[in-house]
DNA sequence: GCAAAGTATGGTCAAATGACCACGTTTTTC
DNA sequence: GAAAAACGTGGTCATTTGACCATACTTTGC
């Protein structure tokens, strides 16, 4: 598991090899079945979390007791509940394994330790950052704007890698509209 | 309007006398009318924007000609079309004042300048850009996840000193929803 | 490999929503 | 202060959406 992070490391952050170890060395590699929680609403987040393969959905879920999907993050993704790990309050969410997933957690400290000695890595957080923020303002603007036929193009179009690995009820609970919904618009785009 | 700005430092962020100069010396005081154009789509977002008083929208206008409101900012908020300012690219979205406001702008330079040597200043911009990101999550769940009257309630739950500022239809334009909607949810509450 | 769980689709029906339009009131602008 | 623009509400009607349920099929986990 830690081969291939070590891959990660150096070809898409081009970080030399002295400065690969230290990562390694604090890292706690992870393995999650289908369903298992990674984070539970209600605890701190402690962890950054490193996804080498498989799919994590984050989620809350309302008082009705419905699911709704903020977040997925597969392979070579980052992922946590930034504003509990932040301010060390309970999470509001939860993270879980959509599939069978390899991931490798940091603990906050050692993360820390981390940004604060290898400026490469700071560099490459901020900007995975500020690319999610970009990101985020797009989804806002999908979800308050588009239709739910556009939802889903949109969906398909950003994430192609995922279309076929993720049950239809997360694609719909992730965009915000109800499975019916989502069957009948796949059912009208298959005569067109 | 310069001075109640020099208030905001002194008194939110506690900056000493000294360190406030250097702000205010590189500040463009802007008045706006009604309505008035502060970035437009298409354009690139060179400055950083203050505040002072009114009320400021961000949004965008899609293909069928419809409004669609990201962002409100009020008096002691900043705000900026964040993706556009940070890579220089033509934003995608508008800002306007809604009634007449006083802003102040820095071009990004300068601002950058301020950054670099004001840590105080550097530190409460992080805080503003954090508290943004869980703010826009929240949204982002709300969007996906509440019904109208439930994102009505929310919008004047978070935002009460705008509502009565606010006219319906951006309100509407905000959450999302059609203008219709939002009077019938307004018309039922009377009779509750 | 097999039982159990999960998944995709479709039917039906009630409710919610939006598009369009009209009207009376309020606010803005000069 | 008067004309024009903007605003809030309401009516109607077609359409979309979701809730609930059933069924056939596929995947999972041991």
């Amino acid at each position: 598991m830690l081969s291939e992070f070590k891959k990660y490391l150096s070809e898409s952050l081009e970080l030399p090899d002295q400065e690969i170890q230290p990562i390694l060395s604090s890292a706690i590699p992870r393995k999650l079945r289908r369903n298992e929680l990674l984070l539970q609403a209600g605890d701190v987040c402690r962890h950054k979390v490193f996804i080498v393969s498989g799919i994590l959905r984050t989620y809350s879920i309302s008082a009705n007791g419905n699911e709704h999907i903020v977040q997925f993050s597969s392979e070579k993704e980052w992922t946590l509940d930034i504003e509990s790990y932040d301010l060390e309050t309970p999470a509001t969410v939860n993270i879980a394994a959509v599939e069978p997933t390899d991931a490798i957690l940091w603990k906050k400290n050692d993360f820390n330790a981390l940004l604060a000695s290898l400026p490469l890595l700071k560099k490459y957080s901020k900007q995975l950052i500020s690319r999610k923020i970009y990101e985020n303002r797009q989804r806002l603007l999908t979800a308050i704007s588009a239709t739910p036929e556009e939802k889903y193009d949109d969906f398909i179009r950003n994430n192609p890698h995922l279309i076929a690995r993720l049950p239809l009820h997360m694609i719909a609970a992730y965009l915000g509209i109800s499975l019916k919904t989502l069957t009948r618009i796949r059912h009208a785009q298959l005569y067109r």
